[in-house]
DNA sequence: ACAGACCTACTTTACGTTCAGTAAGTTGGT
DNA sequence: ACCAACTTACTGAACGTAAAGTAGGTCTGT
């Protein structure tokens, strides 16, 4: 049919392919997993051919890379940390509602990469990890201004909280049907009258 | 017992090999997926050649299932259901310690078959739900005999937990390093304050 | 006319699976 | 006790396919 386009038009030329790949390569990740697509899928979905994906980039792990890294950037400018933890927590509901199709690129991309030589191993690692230390800090720093109660270990409720989050992510991505906005509310609840500091004595 | 069986001890070899045709497939899913692996690398890990590995089995599907039957089965007869919440946690946490290995397949197949044309897809939807419903028609059985306060939608708690769950297995595989005592002591804690029935008047 | 974008055609490698055949038992008849 | 027919377990080599990556050319806006 597109006998009078050989070339597909260069309009979307650029940068701009360049991003179409890049959000195809999300959103098939998340279906599929890093090693359940090709670069022949993701080149469809962006309407290119193979070849002309690595044009832009270099081989199919570098594709990886840059994917995570611009989900990363995302991430950064359009949500910033630090707030309260039922904040934060409502923010994190709504994510799911407003941008539900990059949800859970991490989440399945950590279960590929468990193997200590993974290739994505040790970046996802270090950003579990900073990602518990900044919840307990955000705990730490309620208890030290007397809204939460002191006896809890921060990083072990920061680690419950990731997890929860994690887990909850994983169960809609299997099955969007559950409730979402009971299940936070709920865990919402639960850690307000977890962290509440207690009326009196002893 | 069954002497008479025709090829009993050739046979026996059989199940033997298989067995541990099995177990190499469930410790290699863990760390790499399913996707991860090659019919080689299991074959080699259980002792046979790819082809022999085929003999068992009629195909790298074929044994994916085959292997979470054996899953299966072996948590039937190894843990049953029922029984406190609280209680069950404990006995979860012991598995980590205990049977460290098995950890996590179901964790990691689950990312791998998210879509809904995944082999596995329905397969594990349908557990994911009935271990929602098995934990929720625990915390309402609570209700109804007044261990528990009534005013906490059951399903909603019930997925809570599963994410929890889900979530911390997922993370202890990442990073074994968290403290797993502290994380579920922790949540333990947190879900019995919040079934508690509260003391008195409203 | 040049450069960046993109294509078709191809190479290479890896993997699931098939197949023909071998080794080692097992069984039942003599 | 022995042998022929049979069964299971398994190997080595080969096949087909799919997928990553490459070579070299073509198109298009500047």
């Amino acid at each position: 049919m597109s006998k009078q386009r050989p070339y597909a038009t260069l309009l979307a030329k650029g940068e701009d392919r360049k991003q179409r790949i890049l959000d195809a390569t999300q959103r098939l990740v998340v279906r599929h997993g890093w090693r359940g697509i090709t670069l022949a899928q993701i080149a469809r979905e962006a309407g290119v051919s193979p070849a002309g994906l690595l044009h832009h980039f270099a081989s199919k792990e570098q594709l990886l890379h840059a994917a995570l890294d611009a989900r990363d950037a995302y991430d950064e400018t359009h949500f910033q940390a630090g707030g309260d933890i039922v904040e934060q927590m409502s923010l994190l509901e709504a994510r799911f509602r407003e941008v539900p199709e990059q949800i859970g690129t991490y989440a399945v991309l950590l279960m590929e990469n468990l193997d200590a030589q993974a290739p994505l191993h040790e970046r996802l690692r270090v950003k579990q990890h900073s990602n518990v230390d900044q919840v307990a800090g955000e705990i730490r720093r309620g208890q030290s201004e007397g809204r939460y109660r002191t006896d809890i270990d921060p990083t072990a409720k920061a680690v419950e909280v990731m997890a929860f989050l994690h887990g909850v992510e994983a169960m809609w991505l299997l099955d969007p049907a559950i409730s979402l906005p009971d299940v936070f509310l709920e865990y919402t609840a639960t850690l307000i009258q977890r962290l509440a500091v207690p009326p009196a004595g002893s």
